[in-house]
DNA sequence: TTGGCCTTGTAGCAATCGCTACATCGCGCT
DNA sequence: AGCGCGATGTAGCGATTGCTACAAGGCCAA
């Protein structure tokens, strides 16, 4: 059993995966370094320092979402904006993408406070779903692309409210508006 | 100049600036202590550990948002939906509540981790601002209860957006949706 | 005055933080 | 064989973390 290769493309899998499961407030080297089976010193080594470590683990599980948006569209389109939003929130709530849910927030709160590197995965993300959504919108819809934004706030916002507890707010609002 | 009598009460304002102005990430005991002229020591002393003291900040932060809603409330009612979004939205792109909606994220974040105390500050905000919404919902309106619900989980969803940097997206979102 | 309690200062603990100096190892080139 | 260089381990630095032991001040009641 040879030992796999250092570099930061072997390194980023595990990193990515330890910062999923733990979050971003406890991603400092150690922790890292033993998720990843190196030392400290080589994941600075590879990285140059911890801001740019983070920011590419941050661009790293940006593709991973990504590919998961991919993986996802497979199926036909939905018939109607509201089977749309349905479909998504479910996806949501879908225990596999509770890590990816949890991080997103830690993400957004970076980027509002200016950290480095946050504001550009989150951007990053934000596009691609929009570019998925729009793909998902149904044929006949009369504005896919405002549709599309239209929708993306409505789900953000239902999101941001179930993580806080006001799930039920987010649905009683949707039903009154027709969503 | 007889120094102020110090307790959970004149402490409180003092840190509540403090976090409001460098967020929760840099709140540890002693700059915190240092921004409320005292020392760490005396923190614990009042507050029994870190993690009482950072909810009781919260939970003073949350009391002056409601407040600042209050202040905010004064004038009459708006006259559709539109204009009571745009209102909203407005005030909340006012430098004056740029450090409340920066630490914001960072109580969704913290919510959506579990971290003790977050959740129920997030709750209760988010409780003030809907009760505050219905009262500034048009006099006319078909479902004020569930319109005040439907609009809050659109502005959360744009506000967010604004944070990753795509408020032109939440812009054009509204205008494609009629609102 | 004395005793006791609430409050406060000083000093320090063990743990963790990001990062670095130094030495070593192994591989390829000449 | 010898040399050079990238990759890695060991050890440690100074700073910061939350928290505590200990002593001393200040004030009120007996």
């Amino acid at each position: 059993m040879k030992p796999a290769p250092l570099s930061r493309e072997t390194l980023l899998p595990k990193l990515a995966a330890h910062v999923l499961e733990h979050g971003l407030g406890s991603a400092s080297l150690r922790p890292l370094a033993k998720a990843a089976e190196t030392s400290d010193r080589m994941l600075i080594y590879h990285f140059g320092k911890k801001e740019q470590l983070i920011t590419d683990v941050l661009g790293y599980i940006a593709g991973i979402y990504s590919a998961a948006l991919d993986a996802a569209m497979g199926e036909e389109r939905a018939t109607s904006r509201q089977q749309c939003i349905a479909r998504i929130l479910a996806q949501g709530r879908e225990p596999a993408m509770q890590p990816f849910m949890v991080l997103w927030w830690e993400i957004v709160a970076g980027s509002a406070r200016g950290v480095p590197g946050y504001r550009e995965a989150a951007e990053q993300m934000m596009s691609e779903l929009l570019a998925w959504l729009e793909t998902q919108m149904p044929e006949d819809d009369p504005d896919p692309v405002g549709g599309a934004r239209y929708l993306l706030t409505v789900i953000e916002g239902s999101l941001m409210l179930s993580a806080v507890g006001h799930a039920r707010t987010a649905r009683e609002g949707m039903i009154a508006s027709g969503l």
